[in-house]
DNA sequence: TGAACGGGTTGATCCAGGTCAACAGCGCCC
DNA sequence: GGGCGCTGTTGACCTGGATCAACCCGTTCA
């Protein structure tokens, strides 16, 4: 099975040799630092579609970074109503939230088949009292973290439907980029249901926004991907979209 | 002036004898290392309604924790629409999402009279080196800040417009009753227009949404404040006014 | 082979809440 | 005192997107 076999050959690499780790956490550490780190890190078990990686108000045992495929997480409210928080994508963590009181605020759920690095918190915790640099880009990714959902929170706040679905594809197309990875072919493993509860609209309403952006060349829609065709009109109608001219 | 010396008279209080110790910084450290932390705490200028703390883009070079009084945080998107992310009051941090780029990613503004302690990041950083309990405490705080953010996310998601009012409520009283004040009286220093941004609605709405709810004797509105006269009742309202029941 | 099913698209209708407008209360300044 | 600006409330109307429903197309399974 063709999957597997290059799930294997990447389980095999370290941090000091994965293509992700001026993503990951190792970023910004000495060869030697991140020599201590690899040592922490344990390949997850692989997962299918569907499979929860950890639930809602579990123990933070782990923290998990993305090695191959994709996520999302779920927060569910007390009326059990679903909220989709973020989706994630190879070389980003998963479970910085749980800090906090050392339990999972959210369940994080595969996408596709895809494999994870698992960090035990404990043994982190203990190398970053040692490690000032692996302080740092730990702190960074949190506050990263912090910066992405308030940019989330504008989108939503201030976006119609339009809006949002452009917002989305090009976050998604400058994280391909990130990874080095052609931007203007988006592979979309999430579904519409879920695309539509991650910007808060109805499944309909994206299918209606991209059959308009089709339509109007701006990208072309296949199965499980978006090829964006006018990079700067998708900037444009992202852009605007706010509901009204004066604010706050 | 009354504010004024009431201020002063806050201002020469310490870490130590601070009674927002609890929630702030000095939580979980000795009484030794309170000690070493105070010794970078340096009160800020008080500021006035409107007064800015600092901008997005500015460098960040100190943290900011409120003493007295309450400040927004807002983002501005490319086209100059604004949407506030927050409301801080006593004992909450300010600026930790900046930590990504040493860059503040959104601007803090006094809604009222404010007095802040101001800490500076490059001697917070060296200490954090030294105290691993600062260090948990710090990353405690931006992992409840994250879960924080996820909670408003699910409600601005999920929730209609009477569900996000009386969720701003209940978030104000349970912050109220952590300092030890009475939850029942929430003072409001934002004005309709701000909850309305904050809640991505209309301010009109958010004055109906009250109309109905001191209608229904849920609460009682006055100019500057509002009186929760049944919590019970506000709770369930907070909880229901999902748009349907099938998610996800 | 075809029935059941999941994912997606499209059309018709409806309504929560956005928009526009008028007005009331209040503090401030000339 | 009176005009003016700011904040908040209320009413009337309108619309973007939710809701409901039909249908299409692959895939799976009996």
């Amino acid at each position: 099975m063709v999957a597997t076999s290059r799930q294997l050959q990447q389980l095999s690499e370290t941090c000091s040799h994965c293509s992700l780790r001026y993503l990951c956490l190792p970023y910004g550490l000495s060869v030697a630092d991140v020599g201590r780190l690899e040592a922490l890190v344990r390949p997850g078990e692989p997962l299918e579609l569907g499979d929860e990686l950890f639930a809602q108000g579990d123990d933070l045992q782990n923290i998990h970074a993305i090695r191959d495929g994709s996520m999302k997480t779920v927060v569910v409210d007390a009326d059990g109503f679903e909220q989709i928080l973020g989706f994630y994508y190879p070389g980003e963590l998963l479970g910085l939230d749980g800090f906090a009181d050392q339990r999972h605020h959210c369940t994080a759920i595969a996408l596709e088949p895809t494999t994870v690095c698992r960090i035990p918190v404990d043994r982190l915790d203990a190398l970053v009292d040692d490690l000032p640099s692996l302080r740092h880009q730990l702190m960074r990714l949190m506050s990263q973290a912090l910066s992405d959902e308030e940019q989330l929170l504008l989108t939503l706040g201030r976006k119609n439907s339009e809006g949002r679905i452009t917002s989305l594809l090009l976050t998604l197309s400058r994280r391909l980029a990130l990874r080095g990875l052609a931007g203007d072919r988006v592979p979309l493993s999430m579904k519409r249901n879920e695309m539509a509860n991650f910007l808060s609209m109805r499944l309909e309403t994206v299918s209606r926004v991209f059959t308009k952006l089709q339509r109007d060349h701006v990208i072309k829609v296949a199965p499980g991907e978006v090829e964006i065709l006018d990079m700067g009109a998708l900037r444009e109608r992202s852009g605007q979209g706010a509901w009204v001219a004066d604010q706050s």
